[in-house]
This record gives structure tokens, sequence and C-alpha cells, in this order.
DNA sequence: ACCTGAACACCGTTCAAGT
DNA sequence: ACCTGAACACCGTTCAAGT
């Protein structure tokens, strides 16, 4: 975007380059990231990206971040649309934006979702999916306090749900959801119902 | 293993390889996979393992069928020694050895999971897991017969099963169940829990 | 039939030198 | 301050030539 390279100086050249590594994700997943490729899109020389990120790992973390802060908004928006509503229905409004978030990004959800590639610690990537955690530990316990559910481990719940939402969506991902269900082909629609049903047992 | 390798021919090259694959994998996961270090660690030229493997998704593919087997193998195995159990019990008990072989092969199930790297399609590996499958539908259906289980979808039961051990067993390897569990350490223990958990609230 | 070793087109990363 | 371009040590893969 906007990269009238018109001299030797970029004067851009750490956005496009997290441009053009989003790119090459979505043209061929995580492997077919190079920091040379960027580069090149970027219309810059080989060693130029080492500039503004140490290695190719900080270039598919800045991705990551990226894709971090639309997840934290996407449920930020989906919490506010719900505030009305119960605890319980307030997590499942939550648990339905990540869902949506994940299909509809299947690439920033792989750069996220698997370590080794990036470096989860450091950066803004662990306390924002700290604060998520909390957020959805803080429904269940209210969901506790008013009734709304009984006879629950709230560690239990929240973790089962986590996991059952990533597994779907990492089932999308790696191409495993393709052989299970041959209809409708609307995997998002399927993996919202599942994790309504869960929702569902937990309240007995 | 057994590679006195002594003249130019090295006799069982192909099994050699496929055990230094595995422990390059345990070394640094899939990305740390490479043919040549493989073959260097076969203690055979950069281009011989072409003779036997036409790629390196080829080279992970073997070492993805060898894991598959050891899986079936558990499988079977946990449903012989459940076969006086009711249908949900054996289902249950087919569950349970899934996990366990996922958390104890990490790398194995790394391999299996991860499609881009390995050709899922030929091979027997996607005849061995809609194997799986169908033995996990029966279970379910029978389970519905004997009206162990009353009220519910069969499939939708299934899928959820399916997706969240699979999502706990990747969270594992993602290393993602590190910052949610911080007490015990026993990550498998934690995982049959909630499959158990889950199992039993599909009976209401 | 199986393996070598050079070759090709790629990588990530570094670093002097240019602007 | 930012970028180039050559360099290094790696890749996967091919292929003539050796045994």
């Amino acid at each position: 975007m906007a990269d009238t390279q018109r001299g030797y100086h970029h004067g851009a050249l750490k956005a496009a380059l997290i441009d053009a590594t989003l790119i090459l994700l979505k043209e061929g997943g995580i492997e077919a990231v190079s920091v040379r490729e960027a580069a090149k899109r970027a219309g810059v020389s080989p060693g130029a990206p080492f500039r503004h990120f140490p290695s190719r790992a900080a270039l598919l973390n800045a991705v990551a971040e990226e894709a971090m802060v639309r997840l934290t908004m996407q449920i930020d928006q989906a919490l506010t649309q719900a505030a009305s509503l119960s605890p319980l229905e307030r997590y499942r409004a939550l648990g339905q934006a990540f869902l949506i978030w994940a299909f509809e990004n299947p690439h920033h959800f792989q750069v996220i979702s698997t370590r080794a590639v990036i470096d989860f610690e450091g950066s803004g990537l662990r306390a924002a999916n700290d604060k998520i955690r909390c957020q959805m530990r803080q429904l269940l316990n209210d969901a506790v306090s008013s009734g709304e559910l009984v006879g629950i481990s709230v560690e239990d719940a929240l973790l089962s749900t986590r996991a059952l939402a990533y597994g779907l969506a990492r089932m999308n991902i790696d191409g495993q959801l393709q052989s299970w269900d041959i209809k409708s082909g609307d995997y998002l629609g399927l993996a919202q119902h599942l994790i309504n049903e869960q929702i569902d047992r937990l309240k007995r």
C-alpha cells in the first residue's frame, strides 16, 4: 500500500513488510512466508527487513500482534452488544466472537496459535491472551453467583470451552473439518452450533 | 539403528532415515526436520534420501504413517480391554486412548495433524482416520440403540468430542496448556478429566 | 540397484559500504 | 537513519557419474 518507493529510502518499509507478509501467508500458509520474498514484494533488498525486524520470527510476531488486536476488538464489540444479557449469554457471545474471528481470519489464527514460530511471551500477546481468559473466568464466576450455573467447576468449564473452540478452529485450518462434514460447507455455522450446545450443557 | 554402514551401499537407509527424522522431530519440532540433516545423521550424501523418498513431505509422511499405526494399535487395544463394557464406556475408552497417544507422542501427533506438511490423502492415513471416525460413530449409534444415550445428535456428539480432544492435544503441543493450568503439570490427566466430563454430559 | 558429489535455486542473517 | 549487495551457512531437489 502507498509504497511510492521513489528513492533509496522506502519511507514506510515496516508497514509494507507486514502487508507483504500477510499476503504471503494467505498465498501459501506460514511456511510460504520468507523474509526475502517479503523484501522483494516491498521492492527492497534482502537485508533491508533486518533494520526493522531482528528475525523472521519477529516479522511474524508483528502480524500476530495485529491479529490479536483484531481479535480483542471483535470480542470487546461482542461484549458491548451483549451488555444487557446474562453472564452466561455474554460468555456465549465471547465464544462466538472468537469463532467468527478464527474462521474469518484463518491465517491470523494460524500465526497466533503456532508457537515456535512466534515469540508469544515478549510483546503484548501474552497479556492480551491472559486478559481474554480473565474475562471468560469473570463471566463464569458471575454466572455462578447469579445462580445461572450450578454445580460446575469454573476452571473446568473455562478450559473445556476454550479447548473446544480452539480445536474447531484448528481443525478448520488443518483441513480436518473438510472430511467430517460433507454437507453444507458452513464450517463456521457448525462450530458455532457446537459451542452453543456445549454452553447449554453447562446449565445441565 | 543397526546401521553398520560398511561400504558404498547403506543397506537399510530407508529405515535409518525415518529414525533420524523422528530424532530431529524430537529435537526441534517439525521445522527442524531437514532431508540433508537426516541424510547426514544416516551417514549418507545429501542426494541419497531421494532414492527412497520423492520429497521432504514424503519423508514426514512415512513418520506419520508409523504414528498412525501406533494410534490405531492403542485404540484397538483399549477397545479390546473395554469389550465387555457398554457402548458409551467403550466410546470413553477410545477417547482416552487417543489422548494418551497424543500426549505421550506429541511429535507424532504434530506430524499427523499438521496438514500442508504431509500428503494426508494418498497413503493409508485417510483410510485409518476414517476407520477411527466410523468406530466412534458406531459406538454412539449403539449407545443410542441401547437407550444409554437419548435425545442427542450422533454427528454433533461425535464432532464435539473429537474437536475437544483435538483441541486439548493441540493446545498441549502449541504450548498453550502451560499458561492455563499452573498447578499439577499433569496435562494428560487434566485432558482426560475434561473428556470424561464431556462424555458424562452427553448422558444429560 | 543404490550412492556420490556437484550443481541450481532458494533460504535467514550479517555487515561493510553506499545515499 | 535507512538501504544495498556481497557474503556465509544453510535448505530441497536433480542428475550425471561412480560402485
